[in-house]
DNA sequence: AAAAAACTCAACCGCGTCGAG
DNA sequence: CCTCGACGCGGTTGAGTTTTT
């Protein structure tokens, strides 16, 4: 990967300035960080802490932009980052589920998790819409598509769900899971055009992908991670969130979303599984426009099935399965 | 072994927000 | 109230790496 050190010095990148920031003399150096960029910038924050980004080029520091800077120490530089580390299936359990909750807010959704940045983030559910849209031969929705999510997936597009080579494509990685029989079955239930009940296969699918890969060693034995230090569990920890919860919007990823309510605080009971159904009557239920949840899995993935029918009763609360 | 495809991730851009003047 | 600069965030890009064919 290019880094620092790596010797390139100018941009590769459309050489252009954002126009609002910066109007420091040094002239400005984008592209890969240099070891010894990243040393004045440590000391830097080590000096003034990680703030007045600007300054740094306007005292003649390092000829980047406070922007540049802020990132660098943000995405790079700051302690404890879990750096070249994959994320476990607990992590992207976190993922898939505030990313359900709040939508693409992944600062946000970073701070849930130890180590990560929102960056990391973002790469991570990046890599996972490719990797669905690519397991279901859908199109990702792009800048050109503007048809994405309004047209049907037609059925030739669909995988040939008895081709061997889906469950490689399912199943790359350890591919040694005691279930992995009856995901297959399951999934093929999932690709298959008939019409299925979402709420028992969207979970499905997440878990498909969370089994992919393996923790690394830190996440198997988290030395400390202070957002969930006073968490029963990562997702335990999640409030309920009431229907009426001020400023929340059915949709989610409500930016005036109360930052009270977000704040980790044990529910009274379990935490349904992925924000759906855990009952009626006032139980949560996250999923109230599917569509919105739906959104950010890959275009048109299930614009072939029919609606969704009426989950049945709901389980117990305490049913809810990890 | 080579080519192609897929994946990873650092870094940039544009835009929205906020606070100071 | 308005303007402006700084900052933060989400989206995007593309080079490098890894895996698959």
């Amino acid at each position: 990967m290019q880094e620092a050190g790596g010797g390139i010095t100018s941009s590769s990148k459309t050489p252009s300035n954002n126009g609002k920031e910066e109007g420091g003399g040094m002239a400005l150096k984008k592209g890969p960080w240099m070891a010894e960029e990243d040393e004045i910038l440590i000391e830097y924050v080590r000096k003034h802490g990680p703030r007045d980004w600007s300054s740094i080029r306007s005292k003649g520091l390092l000829p980047r932009s406070g922007k540049s800077c802020r990132l660098r120490w943000v995405n790079k530089l700051k302690p404890d980052l879990k750096t070249g580390c994959k994320f476990s299936p607990e992590e992207e359990r976190i993922v898939i589920d505030l990313q359900a909750r709040f939508g693409n807010k992944w600062a946000r959704i970073a701070t849930y998790l130890p180590g990560r940045t929102d960056n990391d983030v973002k790469n991570f559910w990046s890599t996972r819409q490719k990797r669905l849209a690519r397991i279901l031969r859908t199109p990702l929705p792009s800048r050109s598509n503007k048809n994405h999510g309004k047209m049907p997936v037609p059925s030739h597009q669909l995988p040939n769900l008895e081709d061997p080579s889906l469950d490689r494509i399912l199943f790359e990685g350890d591919g040694q899971c005691s279930q992995e029989a009856s995901k297959m079955t399951q999934m093929r239930d999932i690709l298959s055009p008939v019409p299925l009940d979402l709420h028992t296969a969207l979970p499905l699918l997440e878990l498909e992908l969370a089994m992919e890969k393996e923790p690394c060693l830190s996440d198997t034995a988290p030395p400390s991670q202070p957002p969930f230090d006073h968490l029963p569990h990562p997702l335990v920890g999640l409030p309920v969130l009431p229907e009426d919860a001020p400023g929340l919007s059915p949709g989610f990823g409500d930016a005036s979303f109360p930052e009270e309510l977000a704040c980790p605080e044990p529910p009274p009971e379990g935490l349904p599984f992925l924000g759906l159904d855990a009952g009626h009557d006032g139980i949560e239920r996250v999923d109230e426009h599917p569509g919105d949840f739906f959104d950010d899995l890959p275009a048109d993935m299930f614009d072939y099935l029919e609606p969704p029918t009426p989950p049945p009763p709901p389980p117990p609360a305490s049913s809810t399965s990890w």
